[in-house]
DNA sequence: TTATTATATCGTAATATTGCAATATAATAA
DNA sequence: TTATTATATTGCAATATTACGATATAATAA
């Protein structure tokens, strides 16, 4: 074996697995801070701004897209990136979840 | 190549990153959700909520323990694990950052 | 002491991720 | 049409993760 078990969970688990796997990497953190500090959307820029190569750097942007932690859209010859407010909402929102019910059970 | 240039990244992203991968796996995220449903600190138990072998519940326990996620405490025999709840915090309030930045910036 | 119980670690096979050079695609410009 | 520019895809090597059987460790019980 080796492969994650992921059939063996709920839906809801892996849901928020997979988006949370597509935020374990440093690079794509850069990425979503970039895109935060820059007020209209940037799109090959964020090769610049990144110490790695362009393919690597695609690579990166598509799995942040699969995840619909970002949308691009097109603006002539190039692709224009910005954060999706609706799952980073969706995110706090399951934390604030979370940090409500730790208010009241500890160990 | 192949290996995550994590040196490349500042402390920060880095930081984040990694409390994210601890997050990117359904099992570990399903110990979190079981920790949360439950008043009293539990053990092994988690083990027989899971659908996976004793060990490999003990190597996902240890990767939450590593990112300060859960915390354990002996007791006896066995080890009580429960919810870090300044990690927690800690992500709510990194989200809570980006919704905040979102509401002004949109493309 | 010798069980028993609970958890951790080791070793290893299967699979996934990361990074990039090379190349492909797609849209505009000349 | 042929550049040029921007981004995506392919292929592959290096490394990391996942899962578990076997085994080790640690604390109590008999």
């Amino acid at each position: 074996m080796g492969a994650s078990k992921s059939d063996s969970f709920s839906v809801e688990h892996n849901e928020i697995a997979t988006l949370f796997k597509a935020l374990s990497h440093p690079a794509r953190i850069a990425i979503v801070d970039y895109l935060l500090s820059v007020d209209s959307c940037i799109c090959g820029d964020i090769v610049n701004e990144l110490p790695l190569a362009q393919p690597t750097v695609s690579q990166h942007l598509k799995e942040l897209k699969n995840a619909n932690i970002i949308k691009g859209s097109i603006e002539g010859t190039a692709i224009c990136y910005c954060l999706n407010p609706d799952t980073m909402m969706k995110i706090e929102s399951y934390f604030g979840g979370i940090a409500k019910q730790l208010k009241n059970k500890c160990c």
